[in-house]
DNA sequence: GACTCGTGGTT
DNA sequence: TAACCAAGAGT
């Protein structure tokens, strides 16, 4: 007599128990988990996007050190946000954060909003941010999705490379069907798939002879077939606007004061390109215009 | 959906 | 070495 299938709910309960414990024995001891404040965790969670853990830590402590709530942040100058954000990218995000800080501090009572809906109305979060807010500051029972849950999901459930270049909605249905009823339970298996792809189911060489889901995952079970999606754009750089941009924000960041239009054309080959790139720093207000052609870090 | 937006480590 | 890629969001 052959044994039955097993059920879904069985497998995802195995699913669910392997993993669990796995996190608990590999889990990295990041600073923003176990104590931390929402405030630590929301800043956390946007410092990390599109960028690795190991550099995020020192700016997230130096933040926190700065400005310990969201109204110290809210209080302080955007500018002083855009500084201290350092070299970590995309810096549009600490004028988001400090945007979302205001509204923190008007709207929220000096709180980071508890619901997933409060939180996606905030500038700069969108539902991966959210979802992971709630669940790890507050331990509600949430569904997130990321890179790395994205991959998982896709290698071990669907037996695929990597997930297609954007979320679908097959993918969060996926991911929502499998988030364990209890919310804390919950909160930790978010955290847990996403570790899982961090540090053994990664993108480029995954390590799948220290992984716990080897003997369930359907990318092993179907031979390790290699990417069959449409090609990836590969990100230019050299002599992008966004190189620019990012140098002149530099520049601005080093100064202690404002900084001529002709200072700052050391940020590109290109004069006119410098110009453009002056020119849409200030429509994001990443850059302040002042008099006789002078620019500073908005205040 | 396709594009854009920084930065630096890894391969 | 150039390409890849890292806890996305906004337009």
């Amino acid at each position: 007599m052959p044994s039955p299938a097993p059920t879904s709910a069985a497998r995802t309960a195995v699913l669910h128990t392997t993993l669990l414990e796995w996190y608990a024995a590999n889990a990295r001891d990041l600073p923003w988990r176990g104590e931390c404040t929402p405030w630590g965790v929301f800043l956390s969670e946007v410092m990390s996007h599109q960028t690795p853990v190991a550099r995020v830590e020192p700016i997230w402590r130096q933040w926190l050190e700065r400005w310990p709530t969201p109204t110290h942040l809210a209080d302080d100058s955007p500018g002083e946000g855009v500084r201290a954000w350092g070299r970590l990218g995309y810096p549009r995000r600490a004028l988001r954060l400090h945007e979302a800080a205001t509204v923190m501090r008007d709207d929220f009572g000096g709180q980071v909003p508890r619901s997933e809906a409060d939180l996606l109305a905030l500038p700069g979060v969108g539902p991966y941010t959210a979802a992971a807010v709630a669940a790890f500051a507050y331990g509600l029972r949430t569904t997130v999705v990321d890179t790395n849950i994205r991959r998982v999901l896709a290698r071990a459930i669907e037996g695929k490379a990597l997930a297609a270049p954007a979320v679908t909605r097959a993918e969060m249905d996926l991911a929502a069907s499998l988030v364990p009823d209890d919310p804390a339970t919950a909160a930790v298996w978010n955290v847990a798939v996403m570790e899982l792809g961090a540090l053994v189911c990664t993108a480029r060489l995954p390590r799948c002879g220290d992984c716990p889901l080897l003997d369930q995952c359907a990318w092993v079970a179907a031979g390790q077939p290699t990417y069959a999606g449409p090609a990836r754009r590969s990100q230019a750089w050299h002599g992008t606007d966004r190189q620019v941009r990012g140098a002149i924000v530099q520049l601005l960041r080093e100064a202690p004061g404002p900084v001529t239009r002709r200072a700052l054309e050391a940020a590109g080959e290109d004069a006119p390109q410098v110009d453009r790139c002056i020119d849409s720093l200030v429509a994001d207000g990443l850059v302040e215009p002042l008099a006789r052609n002078r620019f500073r870090l908005p205040r």
